[in-house]
DNA sequence: CACCAGGCAAGTA
DNA sequence: TACTTGCATGGT
């Protein structure tokens, strides 16, 4: 297993190359854009982040004083934009309480401890905890979404009942770990699943990495 | 028109 | 534990 994951990885490099994630001006930003992408298209939430900076809404302070209504009209092209203003909400307040809005001491804290932290925050799953561990705060952690599952299960990895935690360790128990290739495998996979994987739209029989489930 | 996108929590059995 | 459902806009 090792060799055939890097394989896939070192194809879907030689292939699409360098995928430049998460595009972001700064780390609070990634964090912001974890929660948001939920179930969403990344063109609908480049619109919701913009209106946050238009009106300068995208700090966990004014994140924690805006009014509710108005954070989710801010937020509104990126869907569920009730639920997500309040998720945001709840990750502003747990960062401004544990972390004093403090990027350098989320950094600093140990990742299994801000793992669970971040899961105990309503709103912020397995996959947008780890999003901002690996992208935001350069942890080296493995991503599993959507994609990661379906891609993995078509070519016959894995049993597509695998659950999210099987799926991670299965990269993280066989790669180096390095936030540095776990960033890019991840956005490598997703390239590869928006171009060949669609959910409904198989293309296997062009699908660069070959189709032999 | 139908389908889906870089999920998650809450409800049900 | 293991499903099912609600949440919602905008692109194809």
């Amino acid at each position: 297993m090792k060799k055939r994951l890097k394989r896939v990885y070192k194809k879907l490099y030689s292939i699409f190359g360098r995928q430049y994630w998460w595009p972001a001006d700064s780390a609070f930003e990634v964090m912001v854009g974890a929660i948001l992408t939920q179930s969403t298209s990344w063109a609908n939430v480049e619109k919701a982040i913009l209106n946050l900076k238009k009106h300068k809404a995208l700090s966990s302070r004014r994140l924690r004083t805006i009014s509710l209504s108005r954070l989710a009209l801010l937020i509104r092209p990126a869907g569920y934009y009730n639920i997500k203003a309040a998720r945001l909400k709840n990750f502003a307040d747990f960062f401004h309480k544990q972390y004093k809005a403090d990027i350098s001491k989320m950094r600093s804290a140990n990742t299994g401890i801000l793992r669970q932290q971040l899961l105990s925050v309503n709103g912020i799953g397995p996959e947008t905890a780890d999003s901002i561990l690996l992208y935001a705060l350069d942890k080296p952690v493995f991503v599993v979404d959507a994609y990661t599952k379906r891609i993995l299960s078509r070519h016959g990895f894995i049993k597509d009942n695998y659950g999210y935690s099987q799926v991670q360790d299965l990269f993280m128990k066989n790669l180096k770990r390095d936030a540095k290739l776990f960033n890019e495998y991840h956005a490598l996979l997703v390239r590869l699943g928006k171009d060949y994987c669609k959910k409904n739209k198989v293309k296997c029989e062009v699908c660069p990495l070959g189709y032999d489930k």
